[in-house]
DNA sequence: TATAAATTTTAGCTTGCACTAAATTTTGTC
DNA sequence: GACAAAATTTAGTGCAAGCTAAAATTTATA
């Protein structure tokens, strides 16, 4: 086969690929971050406290896994941890709460006006909420400012 | 303390919820499949043929971990390979490549269409498209179909 | 207050996906 | 055709995130 070599626009266009996949695996790094600090907030606010136990059954996995999450998040300094004891966020825990909080409120509600029934719009929102740039984001809180559906 | 036993309303809610973030990890683990023949599809169509060194580059990876991936895609008969020869894509593969494609031109053409710039566009939906059901993306592709902004 | 139940933690295992460095093979050029 | 360059593959490493099973600790109950 012949190795053609690429020309200038093609390789401009390779590295703008690569940007968005790199932009993809860190979004990927801070996704399992999000989802947990999101949980504790909303346990702290409806049951009075986060356990590791009610973590688990509403992420749908183990026990031991929640633990090891909670141990990556204590050291990047998102959660305060005591032994044998619930969870707490940290300042910075709490500020990335609110702000992934937000951001699915409005991705759920933006999939809903577009027509989704909020069963399913509630579960596409928990994946795309962690692919959503700054732009994109007021991008759909305009659409959702504009007028309701008739 | 107090370990209140959670009412049946928030014991469904939880696994509700639960479902959620389990289609997010079955949606994460089919990711880079579906990117890979994605790409490889396209390498294809444009320079005819797809190599590990262009997926590479494109990808924002080293060649030992796209040759990693692929032996991954060729176990689940997604790729065929020779050694040292360019990529293949089963009929499965390219079956997986056109649906991935499709998907990934409406989520990025619906995020122009809500005021998104094209480049933040691109960026976003490479992310997003792993995590548009069905419903989802019938709506989007109604949302397309509508008027055009003015 | 003993004892049982629930919860948290630890230990050990697996897979995916990223890396570097080096070996192998193919491709291009003189 | 020899040699250099490019591409592919292998080997070895590390971390995230899942699992099961068992140990440690706390909480609830008889
Ligand atoms: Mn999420
Ligand atoms: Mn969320
Ligand atoms: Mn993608
Ligand atoms: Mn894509």
């Amino acid at each position: 086969m012949p190795a053609k070599r690429p020309s200038p626009t093609v390789l401009r266009e390779a590295t703008r690929q690569a940007r968005s996949f790199e932009r993809v695996r860190q979004a990927h790094q801070r996704e399992v971050a999000e989802d947990y600090v999101e949980l504790i907030a909303d346990l702290i606010d409806v049951t009075g406290e986060a356990r590791a136990v009610d973590l688990a059954e509403r992420l749908g996995v183990t026990n031991a896994t929640v633990n090891a999450a909670l141990n990556r998040l204590a050291r990047d300094g998102l959660v305060t941890r005591q032994r044998y004891r619930s969870i707490f966020l940290t300042t910075e825990g709490r500020r990335l709460a609110e702000e992934s909080r937000a951001r699915h409120r409005i991705v759920r509600d933006a999939l809903i006006k577009l027509g989704v029934d909020s069963e399913t719009a509630e579960i596409d929102a928990e994946g795309i909420e962690h692919h959503i740039s700054a732009r994109t984001l007021a991008a759909l809180r305009e659409f959702l400012e504009g007028a309701g559906t008739p």
